[in-house]
DNA sequence: GCGCAAACTTGCGTGCACGCAACTTTTTCC
DNA sequence: GGAAAAAGTTGCGTGCACGCAAGTTTGCGC
């Protein structure tokens, strides 16, 4: 009988996954990013390259899910456990930061050495979009009824801060420009998110407003 | 000696992928696109599969490319001439909707087509992505100077913008769910374009107003 | 328990992306 | 105009992604 957990079909499946991110990421760590062969992470994990690459679309995927795994669900969660007196975009602007700084900066030297690979760099900053979908649903969830309307609005916005997450995250790895002298520090990746989502606050502001008076409200 | 359209190894190059990419299109409309090797494409074209690979980094782009190539420039320079009595979200609206709708709309058979295919959906969705840079620097422009901070809000509402668009276009080119009845209809890319844009323009208009004042301003 | 259906794993084959190192073409400079 | 440099093209080799069709494991109803 499956536990809260699930099956044990999805427990192995999920134990695999988390195998195959994990020997991705080590081997990366170890040999550099190069020299790791697809052959050597399902080794690794103790699956054939083939079942490997049902998990992972590529390498790169299977290396930034080592340190991205499960952000959406935690995003969204931390939205939805925001304060219902909270305007929506001191919500959004909270649940992201939080969930965004914590892992960030805990996995910091990782980070910073694995996207000084251009490959794992842009799988990087695109993992930032996989929040959108599960960002749409908890916002239009804040906006109040699910008519057509207000899915386009959420998704708007849900995509709009999934860029901003993804603007301030290649800020903040962005390898230093060798040559010339022009380059910008970059801060905290805490402040960079905050600076970054504040431009769109007004939006999320206004979109609130536009749904005020809707069918559910607190 | 060269004219303004530059030197002969540039008009060469420009007609080589113009002519990778043509090919590519009618190839997959004439076939379908999972019948059009990279082989055929390169013959087509006149060149190497290899060289076919310097100009695409993947068949579904060379495809994608046919339709949407140069739109960056074009977006940039219509959010340039825009009158610079408007307002940044005016322009900016503008100036997307306009040079992202008449191209769509003329290739609208070819588009609906060719985004049947999943990998070629996505790679034209992505493809939205592809002003984020250039419109960063138009905003920036009409934000005034170049500092810092400015740049960072830009880059975000450039972002933002290309977020939205694609969100649009994805609604647009969205294939009809077959079974249940729950479907949007999803209207006239122009309104769709419109409509999500307008999500946005608090957000343009309040990084405006937060930015007058400021060095450069007509 | 038993057996069937659904889900997952695996090997194989194919086409693809791309680094690399020659080779060819265009540009530049005198 | 001719030589050197800069840029582009091509073939080759390697590793990879993924469709497909077995084979294997798990879940479920009886």
């Amino acid at each position: 009988m499956p536990s809260r957990t699930g099956g044990l079909r999805e427990r192995k499946k999920e134990a695999t996954r988390k195998a195959l991110r994990e020997a991705a990421l080590r081997l990366a760590l170890e040999r550099g990013v190069d020299q790791v062969r697809v052959e050597d992470i399902a080794d690794a994990a103790g699956v054939s390259p083939r079942t490997y690459n049902n998990y992972f679309a590529s390498r790169e995927q299977a290396i930034v899910a080592a340190v991205t795994a499960e952000r959406e669900q935690r995003v969204a969660e931390a939205l939805a456990n925001q304060p219902a007196t909270a305007g929506l975009a001191e919500a959004v602007i909270n649940a992201v930061v939080s969930e965004f700084t914590e892992p960030s900066e805990r996995h910091r030297d990782t980070l910073l050495t694995i996207t000084g690979h251009p490959g794992v760099r842009q799988a990087y900053l695109e993992s930032a979009t996989a929040i959108e979908a599960p960002l749409a649903n908890a916002i239009a969830a804040r906006l109040g009824g699910d008519e057509d309307t207000r899915r386009l609005k959420a998704e708007v916005l849900a995509a709009g801060v999934a860029s901003a997450v993804r603007v301030a995250l290649r800020r903040w790895v962005q390898p230093a420009a060798t040559s010339s002298a022009l380059m910008v520090p970059s801060g905290s990746l805490a402040t960079l998110l905050t600076e970054a989502l504040r431009q769109l606050a007004p939006a999320l502001e206004a979109a609130e407003d536009a749904c005020a008076g809707g069918s559910s409200e607190g």
